[in-house]
DNA sequence: CAGACTTGAGTGACATGTCACCTGTTTACT
DNA sequence: AGTAAACAGGTGACATGTCACTCAAGTCTG
């Protein structure tokens, strides 16, 4: 439901196809729905939103159970400053904790609380049956690994190009 | 980068394969960083959100240039009060217009303002160079199709499993 | 070492999205 | 008609995300 993909063409600009119209609206329905569902599902059953589930996730899994913010961000392609409000927002809660990095005096180290252990022990059964009900559920193992291995196409596609984009591809 | 997929399993929780975590994780990772790229894009180039986009698309689709609040949010896939005050700021950028629809006493109908067709018409050149140089541009025709044959899969799933989701799938 | 530059993190203002709730209209049922 | 339910739309409070900016600590170079 995103692009106008034809309105009247103009001189130079070669609009995309009906079939990639197509594909290009079921991408962004599918894209946009998938985590909706994924949220309200977490918001229901523990409270937490996607966002702060993925930050508990990134941080439990992380090697001695910390990381550094930016690094943190890194991981879960997240700009800065949302990392750090985020963090706000999560510390308040008690969810996470900061301290300061003895290896260099402008990082800090983030890590759970007790708490958000616990959040992220609660929560996990549930938001992994959701994940199962919602996307693979619907696909045969032929078709899942197909998605995985064509949006694995796509994410190394953005990371070549970077940021080169604007306007003219 | 979302889902706790097996931290130390629990009892009658199957957790994701490690395929399946692959799949999920590149699925999450391109599905987040592609609108991104071309929310950049288009601000940049036309100081336009996204959402700002889809909006003018849709009205512009729209038969007669006019649809209802509703029928808008529905065909977005967008909650009414998001509608609401998205199309509130959209007005005060002289980008819409909305008035009372004669049939119905609680209807409004929207459309685009000259100023909203113009700002379309600017936009959709680049912003279609962006959507083939972030997408199509990375799959060969038949990955493409395969995408959206899956995305399609995905999006009929949850219109069928509607909002019967908590917990257990 | 001084100064310029880079890097890690945070902040305030503002844009966007969600939730619970309100108002006015239409529809359905009796 | 009379009333309950359903529907269209809107609002305020709040959660979240972005942008431009600041500050402090490390790094590099003459």
């Amino acid at each position: 439901m995103s692009a106008a993909e034809s309105p009247a063409a103009a001189p130079q600009t070669p609009w995309l196809t009906d079939d990639q119209q197509r594909i290009w609206r079921s991408w962004l329905s599918a894209s946009s729905r998938v985590p909706a569902r994924l949220g309200h599902q977490l918001q229901q059953d523990s409270g937490l939103s996607l966002q702060d589930y993925e930050v508990l996730v990134t941080l439990n899994e992380a090697p001695g159970g910390s990381c550094r913010i930016t690094e943190l961000a890194t991981m879960l392609e997240w700009e800065r400053s949302r990392m750090s409000h985020h963090l706000n927002r999560m510390d308040k809660r008690g969810l996470i904790r900061r301290y300061a990095c003895p290896d260099d005096g402008r990082a800090q180290l983030v890590e759970l609380t007790d708490n958000g252990h616990v959040a992220l022990e609660k929560a996990a059964p549930g938001h992994v049956n959701a994940v199962r009900s919602v996307l693979f559920d619907a696909l045969s193992d032929r078709d899942a690994a197909e998605l995985g291995r064509i949006t694995a196409l796509i994410a190394a596609h953005l990371d070549n190009q970077s940021c080169t984009l604007s306007g003219k591809g």
